[in-house]
Order: C-alpha cells, then sequence, then structure tokens
DNA sequence: TTGCAAATTCTACACTGTGTAGAATATAAT
DNA sequence: ATTATATTCTACACAGTGTAGAATTTGCAA
C-alpha cells in the first residue's frame, strides 16, 4: 500500500489545487520554501489566519508521506519531513502523467485544443513550440 | 447546485476511466450505443457479468444528470436517460478542460512532455502536428 | 375508478480521499 | 524518573462513487 505517487487532476482548480488539497498545498509550499521541517516547524510557519492543530498537520503530512509526495527521517523524538520532488520536478512529473494521460485519451483533440491555448495565451511560446517539434523531427529521421 | 460539467482527471486510469467510475463509464457505453434509454433498458443492456440492481443504476443516473452528463426526460412513467455530449464531443470536451488545466499549470513541462509522447508512441503524428502549428502561425501573423 | 405492476424517491451503508482534532501513549532529554 | 513534547490512534465531517432495500408514487389496464 502506498509508495506509489498518486494523485488526481482537477481541471477546475487552479494551480497546486489542481493536484492538492488546500492543507495539502500549503505544507508543501512551507517544506519548498524552509525545506526540512518538523511538524512544529510546519505549524509555525502555516501562513497566518490558517488555525490548525498540530495533529491536523502530523496526520496531513502521513497521508503525504504514504502518497510518495513527502519522505520522513527521525531526527531526535521527532519527524522531519521533505518533499520527495523539489517544486520544479513536481510540476515536471504532474505535467509528464497528465499529458501522458490526456495524451492517450485522445491524441488528435488534446494536440488540437494544445495548439488553441498557445495561440490564444501566449501566441510567443508557438515559436519555441515549433522548434521543439522541429529538433524532434530531426532526431526522429536520423534515427531511421 | 449541479447542471454544470464536473469531473477529475486520474492519470492512472485508462480510458473513459480517466475520469468515470466503473458503473458511470458501463452506463456512458450503453447510451452512447443504444442512444435514449430507460433505467430498464440500461440494466437490460449491462455487460453480461454485472450484476447490479435497479435502484443502483437509478442513483447513478441521477448523480450523472446532476454533474451535467446526462439529461432526463419524462416517457410514459419511465425517465429517459441520453448523454448531453455523444462520444466524439464528450473526448473533446474532456481533453479541451484538461489541456487547458495543465497548460495552465504548467505550459513549458506541458510542451515537452507532449513532443516525447508523441514522438514516442506515435511519430506519424509529429507531421501532422507541425503542419497544424504552421497553420496556427500563420493565422496568427495574419492577425497582426 | 380502482388496482396492480412498474418506476421513482428516500435512505442508508461501504469505501476512498481530505480536513480536522482530542485522547492516549511513547520517548527523549534533563 | 519526570516532564515536556511528539507520535499514534481514533473519530467525525464532507464529497464522490458503488450498491441496494423500503417506501412511495404513478400510469395504464381492466
Amino acid at each position: 500500500m502506498g509508495k506509489q505517487l498518486k494523485f488526481n487532476f482537477n481541471p477546475f482548480k487552479e494551480g497546486l489545487n489542481h493536484v492538492l488539497g488546500t492543507l495539502e498545498k500549503d505544507i508543501m509550499e512551507v517544506l519548498w520554501k524552509h525545506g526540512e521541517s518538523s511538524v512544529k516547524d510546519i505549524l509555525d510557519t502555516l501562513p497566518a489566519g490558517r488555525n490548525i492543530s498540530y495533529s491536523a498537520v502530523i496526520t496531513v503530512t502521513n497521508r503525504m508521506t504514504k502518497k510518495a509526495l513527502l519522505q520522513k527521517r527521525k531526527v531526535g523524538k521527532a519527524y522531519f519531513y521533505t518533499p520527495i520532488y523539489d517544486r520544479e520536478k513536481f510540476f515536471e512529473i504532474i505535467s509528464k502523467k497528465v499529458v501522458e494521460g490526456i495524451s492517450g485519451f485522445s491524441l488528435q483533440s488534446a494536440m488540437v485544443h494544445f495548439v488553441d491555448y498557445m495561440s490564444q495565451m501566449d501566441p510567443e511560446k508557438i515559436e519555441y513550440f515549433s522548434k521543439l517539434i522541429e529538433s524532434k523531427r530531426q532526431s526522429l529521421s536520423k534515427k531511421r
């Protein structure tokens, strides 16, 4: 049970909340910002206004450990938690998995909507993107 | 409450199960294949081996109606359900929403992994894809 | 018009995931 | 050995999904 990265992607949320609950997200942010931390550390660093109990935090960090989002390590009497992936890598992993998923689901539609999205939101990126494709084509044709 | 399309995308499942539960999926398949159907119709058409109660089906079809996956219409004493989107359109809608979501989440990674996916799974598609991009670039430059 | 078969609604329980926290227990450091 | 502190255990809430029995409604047929 557990130990395998696990998440859902909610298209109707924003940013990290696409994949993390509210408390999970807050904890993740704290850990990325401050590095390995104990529950007490986290508790002290959680956004002001966040009035949460020690147990709440510990329960969630442990669940996140099961889902392979965090690692824990005992130091003295307390456990210290670290993200398994740094912020960059995390976005990377999620994107990869979701892109693979949606491409397998319907490559045709994914392509079309992907290009549409880019041209509407970030037309500059199209240049970069077609270069990406071009170099991929190159390396593919070499291999045959 | 409800009436707005709602779904999650589970990258670890396959096909329609990326977005639908097992029973939801079976029902959707029946409705796409046979068109507007009553609960009884659905029950009779559900995959053999599927031993499910009338109430189970009705509960789920009603939940799916709330999530804007199905429509219902009263005919005689029974309700008849129809998918709001046909199969094509459904994949279309899901893809669009997920692609937009993941692009907003991390456009850079999405681009990279998208191209990677294609070149590994379907290198033929790259041709088509770069044409797609090219024509998009064209129409974009016209507009300025 | 009434009666029955058929369909619906209501309710409820299970299981998963997430937010939340109190009580009981373990443990390290002094 | 004591005590402050950290953990574990348990539990409740809410949402989503699978499942189904009981009660109720309803439409058509005789």
